[in-house]
Formats: C-alpha cells, structure tokens, sequence
DNA sequence: GAGCGTCTTTGATGGCGCGCAAACGGTTGT
DNA sequence: ACAACCGTTTGCGCGCCATCAAAGACGCTC
C-alpha cells in the first residue's frame, strides 16, 4: 500500500514512496485497549513509536503522586525517539487515551535509518524544535500566568489538535477529566473544576463527565490572551 | 588549530580533524561585549552558533516586560540552531553575560552539513533530546515546587555549569542579579532576595551584589529535593 | 569624597489558589 | 434495582507569594 501511514508522518516528509515500503516493513504494529501503557517511564528504552490510530499521552509521575502530562499525541507522531540516541531509559510513560494502534521500530533500527537518511534526521530535528518552543511556551506560562489563563491556552490548544466543530461548539473528544485537565495546567483538580464552573456559569463551555464543549471560542481566546489587563480606555506606550 | 575549538563541542563529537578544520573555516568569528545582544528574539533567523569564549544567556521577554531566562550557556554550546532548519524567526533573543566570542555559520551552511553529516544531525539530536528532558523537568518543577525549592535546583544547577569550588564554598562565576535568579525560577526579584536572606541567615550561602557563595551545598541539595516532606519523625531544629 | 544610579533589602498588605472535607451525580456491575 | 464507585462540585480556611512602597547598600563617575 505504497507506504500508506508514513506518508502522513512529518518525520518522513520528503522521502520516496519505495522508500517509505521499506521502512514500513521493518516495522511492528501494536495495538493498546485504552488505558494501556506501552511503556513506563525507567524502563530501558528499546523502541521508538509512530501513533498510527488513537490517542495517547505522555506523563511523567512524581514520586507523590502528582502527575505531569507532557504531551497528547495524535495519529502520525514520533514518539520514544530516546531509544534511537542511545539513551539508558524513557523519561515518561506512554498510555493509550483510547483504543490505539502504534508502529514500533527498534532504537538500533531507527539509529540506522536515521544515518542513511540525513533528511529525515533533519525531519526529526524540525519536529524537536518546535516541541522545544512549545515546552518553552510551557514554561512561560507556567511562570507568570493565573491558572485560569493556563487553563484556557490548554484547552485551546487541545481544541486545536482534537476538536470537531459543531453547531453546538467546538467538542473535544477526548475523556478529559479534571485531573487530567490539571496536571496539564499544574494546578489541582479542585481549581480545575472551579474554573470550569465558572465558565459555565458565563456560558463559555458546556462541561460534563469528561467531556468538553466549548460555545465561545472567542471569550476564551480573550481569556488565554489576558485582555483584560489592558483596559481598552488606555492606549499602551504611555509610560514616560 | 586542527579542528580547535570545534574539537570539543557535543555536536561535532566524532567528526575526524581534517573535517572539524573545514567546518571551521566556514565560522565567522564575533566578539561580543557584556549586555551585547547578538540577536533579538523575532529577528529572522540566519545564523548560528557556537558559544567559543564567555558566557550568554537566551531570554524570551514578555510584552509586559516580563522575562524567561530559558538557558545560560556554557562554552562549547551551540544555540540558534533554528536556523538551519528554515524557520523564520528566533524564538528567543540571546545576548552575552560577559565578554564573549562566538562562531557562527548561515543557516543554509549548517543545513547543508547536517545533510552531509549524518553523524553532526545524530549528535545535534542527543543534544535536543536532551534539553527536552531538562525543559520538562522545569515545567515538572514550575507546576509541582514552592519558590524556595525551585530557586534551590537552579542555583545547583548554575553552579554544577559554572561553579567554581574554593575553601570558602562553591563560587558561582556569574554576575547573576536576584532579577536573572527570579526570571529563571518563575518568581519575583523580591520573593528571591528574602530567599537568599533566609539562606544567609542560616549560613548556606553568602550573597552580595551579582554575587552567590553555596557555603553548604549538601543544605541546599535537601531543600532542592524537598526531604522535609518525608520526615520520619519531628525534627527539632526549627524556624523560629 | 560627593553624588548618583543600580542592585538589594525589608515591611505591610492582600489575594490567588491549595488542600481538606463532604456532598452530589452519573456510570457500572451483579 | 440497588449498591458501589468514580468523577465532579462546592464550602471554608489558611499559607505562600505577588505587589507596592521606601529605605538601605554598594559601585560608579567625576
């Protein structure tokens, strides 16, 4: 099927439909029931992945408990790389949001691939880079935004990467719960759930059980962006 | 001299001399004075970098005037590599802490050696993935630790980059204002000058102007990894 | 040495958001 | 159908830390 999934695959942009048959073929094919962990953070890293059908995410655990999400995948992303650098162990642990099919190369397989083929080293470096802006971004935000801005850019992002527009609103699909919501957002599933309340309350969103629909795009926009720190009476660059 | 400078930087790991020189001859040198900016976050990308001499730091500034110091660098680090990869504008600005040298390439030149060189993209990757790790552990620390922890982990690890071990303590060799400390750790200058009194006042470090002294490093490794939480039994040595 | 600018310290105040507890409600299993 | 379970909501109190203001300390220039 000339290469088939590959072909979606930013890493292997550029590269010929011949060559995406061979590579394919030294691939295996995984399939995860949701709530499945392909491989836990420490484990000696083997593998490297492309998610080909799903949804799955990255966390890292804290030894308290508390939980990191790094990253939501969609259909079409690398991920596990380390195991192609000759790195000891994964870094966080990879589990299946829901139902999900992944194909697996081995680290010794991808480190050679990776010297034959310099574009898609370059490929994987571009994908690096803009996970390095955006985990930058992260630490902004991190660093001097309220929990409720942090919230809306979450969400907008999520809604970008996994949302359906309907005339009810952009619907995430995605079993999203408010753990999960804060773990994104470093802050707690209490302050989560108040958020979302709120928003509720001013008809942003329409909430449920690990459902998420937003009605106002736009008001949240103007949430993530902190408009209203600039009162629209003043006219910036005044300060003499 | 053969390959010099090149010699001991991470991404040309491996690399034979006769390659380091000719990589080097395409450098441009520029020397820059401290507080000089070599390029500004915005700026199209063209040029990258490998840091010869000195010292500079990559800050992300924010329009309200507020900053991210997203890494100090080190000699021997290489930084603007967005660059070869045809993105469009630097993501951060980068200006020198002290008097610096730098050895720059176009982009289009390190696009070109890393087509070439398998082995430079190879090592760039580590690289990468490395400084991935280190930005999920910030995110890890800015969503899950207090101030004084955080201020804690970025003081050790300054000094493990530029730490310089005396009878005295360990002397961090970097003029590093309590602003530069509180925009690495997400806090305010205030909040970081009552957590160095704190710690002078107890004896672990000694700070003066730009100044940082650990005098007890293993008392500042307990807080960075936060073992009051885990306290076996009630601990006498209290706060008055 | 006087003056000035920059960096730093310290107090006072207030608010965001954490953390616990408890109730609520939808879902699942038998 | 009932109960058990999990995710969610909400009240309440407090502690950390941001923010403002102002004074203090150090290094600089002239």
């Amino acid at each position: 099927m000339s290469g088939g999934v590959l072909a979606r695959c930013a890493i292997f942009e550029g590269l010929s439909p011949g060559e995406l048959d061979r590579l394919l073929a030294q691939t295996q094919r995984e399939t995860l029931e949701r709530g499945q962990v392909l491989f836990s953070q420490g484990d000696p890293a083997r593998h490297c992945y492309i998610l080909e059908r799903g949804r799955m995410r990255l966390v890292q655990l804290h030894s308290d408990g508390r939980a990191v999400v790094h990253r939501i995948l969609a259909p079409g992303e690398f991920f596990g790389g380390i195991a192609a650098l000759g790195e000891e162990a994964y870094p966080v642990s990879a589990e299946a949001v829901d139902e999900s099919t992944v194909l697996g190369w081995s680290g010794e397989a991808m480190h050679r691939i990776l010297l034959a083929h310099p574009l898609v080293a370059l490929n994987l470096l571009r994908v690096q880079a803009r996970r390095i802006r955006e985990l930058q971004e992260r630490v902004n935000e991190l660093a001097w935004m309220r929990v409720e801005q942090r919230i809306a850019r979450a969400v907008l992002r999520l809604a970008r990467q996994a949302g359906r527009r309907t005339e009810e609103g952009i619907v995430l699909e995605l079993s999203l719960s408010r753990e999960d919501l804060a773990n994104l957002t470093g802050t707690t599933l209490y302050t989560a759930s108040r958020v979302l309340s709120h928003w509720e309350q001013r008809g942003i969103v329409r909430a449920g059980r690990q459902r998420l629909v937003i009605r106002l795009p736009h008001a949240l926009v103007e949430i993530a962006e902190d408009l209203s720190l600039i009162p629209d009476k003043e006219q910036p660059g005044e300060v003499p």
